[in-house]
RNA sequence: GCCGGGGUGGCGGAAUCGGUAGACGCGCCGGACUCAAAAUCCGGUACUAGUGAUAGUGUGAGGGUUCGAGUCCCUCCCCCGGCACCA
């Protein structure tokens, strides 16, 4: 008997050896075929999840197929550790967030230890440390020189109860979550950077991220949002009223002008009108989030002010509309409900004038009362009802329209961006301190650099009223750096978007305290392959794009893009079950508390609750959430199956860029893999070590067994290397296995075909399972870490086949199978398919009309009826 | 509401460039081993009909292009991610 497969001895061994040797440590200069290998660093929430859990595996595996085909890794680990969730805890057990984030940190640091990560530990970060945060703020100083940075009003929730700022996560139905009082928008001072400076760079730049998904690309251009159109002057009130359209030919179809609540035209009219007063005071109630702004009801007020159109001088009544945004464009619109879906609404309601200005070219009757997708239509169209333009089509109207602005002095062409410049303050304790002191002589004065940083102290608890910093005066009271008369610090801390938005520059010089980056990080910049969740398509992979071209600018580092290549996985999901009471609540079960009874045919048939033996229902399944207890802890499968089984099973049940469905039953089969793969290997270890294979000698079944070891190492590494389908990769080496296991060894150059497929499936396996490869590899007879073993190479000669499965079809439909060797030609071919017997059948008495060959793959006859 | 993605057996998924739909795994059914159970091993498993060879049907729904469509095009339905203060 050989020894079961026991990963609870053969791990933690390994694992010390690694860290003994320092296995996992990368070069501080790297050479032309270095790779940097980035995750998304984690949020220490407490507990490493099973997110976390499968991002790491992915670029582990990466990172171990690199290493192993001989390349310098850098793969590296830090801590996203600012943030709203450590001053709930703080506020629900009254710990400083600081204790309860750096205690979070160092069991998640043992638990990622477990799992046998090839992270170099030296390097590790986190961004809640003055050594990390002092560069956000010598960076933000830069950037107020610049005027990259600058001060400006911002809209925010405000909960009137607790008098604080909500973040929109903390506002539910439009109410404060801890007081559930109404909440209200309020206007305050905030700091923001100009992303919309470098809006077109960040959309170039799109363009040549081949190593991206076209799904991000997209959803980041539409972010972006790039409009060519007019801004438009309409005189109102001794004024101009400015609005920008991209349909400026739809001009002669404004009928009414839109505001949005808080401008200032809006604001003037209600100082004159009780009812435009109160309509405004009423846009105040609620959230800012652009997703429940989206949902309002649409409403409006008139607010009596007339405005001129441009080319015809009629007047048009103004109204304020609370769905015009104040921060797009000029916070107005010309409404042309014609041709425009929420101004044709809006029309509707409040019984104003709708006016046909866009035509098809043939075809569609208009119809005022219904709206039609092809209104706002621009290709194949003509205006009319539009005077002198009537019969011209998109681009002239827009030309004739546009050149008649201009020369009057009431338009001009304009590019307008739908991206808004980033917000950076938070009235928030847990950040990263804004380094501006109010000085009442001076004003705003930054920091300077050689008082930097500005440390935030670690010891406050924070209540959930107002920012804790601001009653606490040995940070508060400072004197001005300019005139030295005793001021006050900023109490707002940074957006932790800036913590991440360039942390993956400071891993190669994790232990400079003169720079904020130095030559490591221009050598390891850019980032060869970046992993992390699909939520961060926009916000944080923008907001890291932007902040790289600013340090460019800065002269930090060379490059503009930060991320070559980028892999955006899938959630996690698990079943959710439940039981309800009479009023309709659900009570919701953890999976790993359910047992489930199937039917002959597998589907569930009934469940019960393992604690009480009761039954239970089917919730569908769901992202893995606290709200409906159905997280399953990666620690816990771990400690009872062994790091190898948990990360091949999380690589193996679903390709990287899907969401992945957890199952226990899933998990036991991973572990039957490996305790198979243990076994077959020690069997063959207990036959005589064979001497060199000769492939010229081997019989068809040897050969033919040669063949698919062969064609499992041309897959594996191209499943792994380029088409990162793990799953893939996993099922060809299972399957070679199968095969192997039941490969009849009758001679001793069987058994060198044998030992070569052994010892290439463990090699092969190793980046997703490297416990269990290492022990096998030194089984095999190897002394050398996993990690040096080296790829398996193919032999192309192994690969090539004697005879070659053929389908043929008829009409079509597959009626048989031939063989045939590689490059038959299409005659010899056809003529072997028609003598097939099914396919004769379907074939005689019928006029051949067409015969399609595809070399070495199909033959189909095309017959009339 | 807007932007993006997805939908294939009982389940997770495979089919890489328009060419054999269902690899691999789970589950289920049958068998071996066992006093018995677990574990393990062997065989079967899209659906319908048929002992079988085989035939018909089948990739969310409906239409189209093609010798051939899971894959391309159009319309629709459902689910998921993001929407700027969750990270």
């Amino acid at each position: 008997m050989t020894e079961p497969y026991n990963p609870a001895a053969i791990e933690p061994p390994i694992r010390e050896r690694w860290t003994a040797e320092n296995a996992f440590r990368s070069p501080d200069q790297p050479g032309v075929d270095s790779f940097y290998c980035l995750s998304m660093f984690p949020y220490p929430s407490g507990h490493l999840h099973m997110g976390h859990m499968r991002n790491y595996t992915i670029s582990d595996v990466i990172t171990r197929f690199h290493r192993m085909n001989g390349r310098p890794v850098l793969q590296p680990m830090g801590w996203d550790a600012f943030g709203l969730p450590a001053e709930n805890a703080a506020m629900a057990r009254g710990v400083p967030p600081a204790e309860w984030t750096r205690g979070n940190i160092a069991h998640m640091r043992d638990q990622l230890k477990e799992l046998g990560f090839a992270i170099d530990w030296d390097r590790e970060l986190a961004t809640c440390n003055p050594d990390y945060y002092r560069w956000n703020q010598w960076l933000f100083v830069k950037m107020l020189e610049r005027g990259i940075a600058y001060k400006k009003t911002g809209v925010v929730n405000w909960d009137p109860v607790d008098k604080t700022v909500l973040a929109n996560e903390q506002v539910i139905d439009g109410k404060g979550w801890r007081t559930g009082a109404e909440v209200e928008k309020r206007e305050i001072p905030m700091y923001y950077l100009a992303i919309t400076g470098y809006a077109d760079e960040l959309l170039q730049g799109l363009d040549d991220l081949d190593g991206w998904p076209e799904r991000v690309r997209t959803m980041q251009a539409n972010w972006i949002g790039k409009s060519v159109g007019m801004e438009i002057s309409f005189p109102c009130d001794g004024e101009a009223l400015k609005v920008f359209t991209t349909r400026p030919d739809t001009l002669m179809g404004a009928t009414y002008m839109a505001v949005a609540p808080e401008h200032p035209l809006a604001l003037r009219a209600a100082r004159g009108d009780q009812a435009v007063a109160d309509f405004i005071r009423s846009c105040a109630s609620g959230g800012v989030s652009e997703a429940e702004f989206a949902a309002l009801e649409k409403r409006g007020i008139d607010t009596g002010l007339t405005a001129t159109h441009p080319l015809t001088g009629r007047a048009l009544p103004v109204w304020v509309a609370n769905y015009v945004l104040m921060s797009y464009g000029e916070g107005a619109v010309m409404a042309v409900p014609g041709h425009d879906e929420r101004d044709f609404a809006f029309a509707n309601q409040y019984s104003l004038p709708i006016v046909q200005v866009v035509a098809p070219v043939d075809g569609d009757r208009y119809d005022r009362h219904h709206w039609q997708d092809w209104y706002t239509a621009k290709d194949n169209i003509r205006l009319v009802h539009s005077g002198k333009y009537d019969g011209l089509d998109y681009q002239a109207g827009f030309e004739a329209i546009a050149g008649e602005l201009e020369a009057s002095g009431l338009g001009r062409r304009r590019t307008q961006f739908r991206l808004r410049d980033w917000g950076v303050s938070r009235q928030r304790y847990w950040g990263c301190p804004i380094p501006i002191i109010h000085c009442p002589a001076c004003g705003d004065v930054p920091v300077p650099e050689q008082d930097l940083p500005v440390v935030l102290p670690e010891g406050l608890v924070p209540d959930g009223s107002g920012n804790p910093l601001a009653r606490c005066p040995e940070f508060m009271d400072c004197q001005c750096p300019r005139c030295g008369a005793p001021a006050q610090r900023e109490t707002d801390t940074m957006d932790t978007f800036v913590d991440s938005s360039w942390y993956f520059m400071r891993y190669p010089c994790v232990d400079n305290d003169e720079a904020m980056v130095d030559q490591r990080t221009k050598a390891w910049m850019p980032v060869d392959q970046y992993i992390g969740g699909i939520e961060h398509a926009i916000l944080h992979l923008l907001y890291a794009r932007f902040w790289t071209r600013v340090m460019r600018d800065v002269g930090l580092v060379e490059v503009a893009e930060p991320f070559q290549n980028l892999l955006t996985q899938g959630m996690v999901l698990a079943e959710t079950w439940y039981r309800e009471d009479e009023a309709g609540r659900r009570t919701w079960y953890n999976p790993s508390r359910v047992d489930v009874e199937r039917d002959a045919k597998g589907s569930i048939a009934s469940a019960v609750l393992l604690d009480d033996g009761k039954p239970v229902h089917f919730g569908g399944i769901e992202k893995m959430a606290k709200s409906k207890n159905n997280g399953v802890d990666p620690a816990e499968l771990v400690s009872q199956y062994g790091a190898d089984t948990v990360r091949l099973f999380s690589m193996f049940a679903a390709p990287p860029e899907q969401s992945l469905e957890w199952s226990d039953s899933g998990v036991e089969g991973s572990w039957r893999f490996l305790k198979r793969l243990w076994q077959q290997v020690h069997e063959h270890l207990e036959q005589p070590t064979p001497g060199d294979l000769d492939a010229a000698a081997l019989d068809d079944a040897g050969r033919e067994m040669r063949r698919r070891v062969h064609e499992t190492i041309a897959k594996a590494g191209d499943d792994i290397g380029r088409r990162y389908t793990f799953n893939t990769a996993i099922a060809a080496v299972m399957e070679c296995s199968n095969h192997l296991s039941r490969f009849d060894v009758r001679c001793d150059n069987d058994r060198a075909v044998a030992r070569e497929g052994w010892e290439a499936l463990v090699r092969l396996i190793a980046p997703v399972t490297p416990h269990i490869s290492q022990a096998l590899w030194h089984r095999l007879g190897h002394a050398e870490d996993i990690l040096g073993a080296g790829w398996p190479q193919h032999d192309e000669a192994a690969l090539v086949q004697q005879q070659l499965t053929i389908v043929v079809q008829v009409n079509g439909k597959v009626r048989g199978r031939i063989q045939a060797p590689p490059g038959s030609d299409r005659k010899q071919i056809e003529a072997a398919a028609l003598s097939e017997d099914n396919v004769s059948r379907f074939v005689q008495n019928k006029q051949i009309r067409k015969v399609i060959v595809v070399p070495d793959k199909l033959v189909n006859i095309v017959v009339s009826a």
